[in-house]
DNA sequence: GTAGTGATTTTCT
DNA sequence: GAAAATCACTACA
């Protein structure tokens, strides 16, 4: 996924950006997975078929988004944590006017749902859609780079972040010795 | 430039 | 009633 583009085609227009960081949640045994005590009206995508967005709000004033990957009965999905904007960025301005440089209006996954306006009500979305979708423009392949999750209290020794160790709209500083 | 802390509300126990 | 897959502001160097 890391590499990709992600597409938005919003009611006030379209938005697209190359994503660059990424974290697994994966299954019942991931104590970090919001699917490790079991289904509930939150993480009910998650349980579906993969292919679907899932969006959940976090700390009073944040939506994360993530892409359910398994199959039905098998939770796991991939958060999106940052991306560079490539189209729309006047729209991401207008939904975080605070933001002043282009490299952060999506390095960070309230920030990135924030800028793109995605909600809750953009949950259990089809991502072979029109409206929200990924896009493979076969780009050359990134050097990436891997650390432990960030963010989370419990399965925090897990590397299961990944990102674009050359892209400079990351949530976090590259960490020495963590590219390959 | 980095480090520390308040904001704010849904969701689950 | 407490915690949460976060962000932005403030203080200080």
């Amino acid at each position: 996924m890391l590499g990709k583009y992600l597409v938005y085609n919003s009611p006030a227009g379209r938005m697209s950006a190359r994503i660059v960081e990424i974290e697994a949640y994966i299954g019942q045994d991931d104590p970090a997975c919001h699917a490790a005590r079991g289904k509930t009206d939150r993480n009910a995508p998650m349980f579906g078929p993969g292919g679907f967005s899932y969006v959940y709000f976090i700390y009073g004033m944040y939506n994360c988004l993530n892409f359910v990957t398994e199959k039905r009965k098998h939770p796991a999905a991939l958060l999106l944590r940052a991306a560079e904007p490539k189209e729309g960025i006047d729209l991401m301005r207008l939904n975080s006017p605070r933001i002043r440089a282009t490299n952060e209006l999506l390095n960070g996954p309230g920030k990135l749902c924030r800028s793109f306006g995605l909600t809750t009500v953009h949950t259990a979305l089809d991502l072979t859609g029109n409206q929200l979708y990924l896009e493979d423009r076969n780009e050359p392949s990134v050097s990436f780079g891997y650390s432990p999750r960030i963010g989370i209290r419990v399965g925090a020794d897990l590397p299961w972040r990944f990102f674009d160790s050359d892209s400079k709209a990351l949530s976090r500083p590259v960490e020495a010795g963590k590219t390959k």
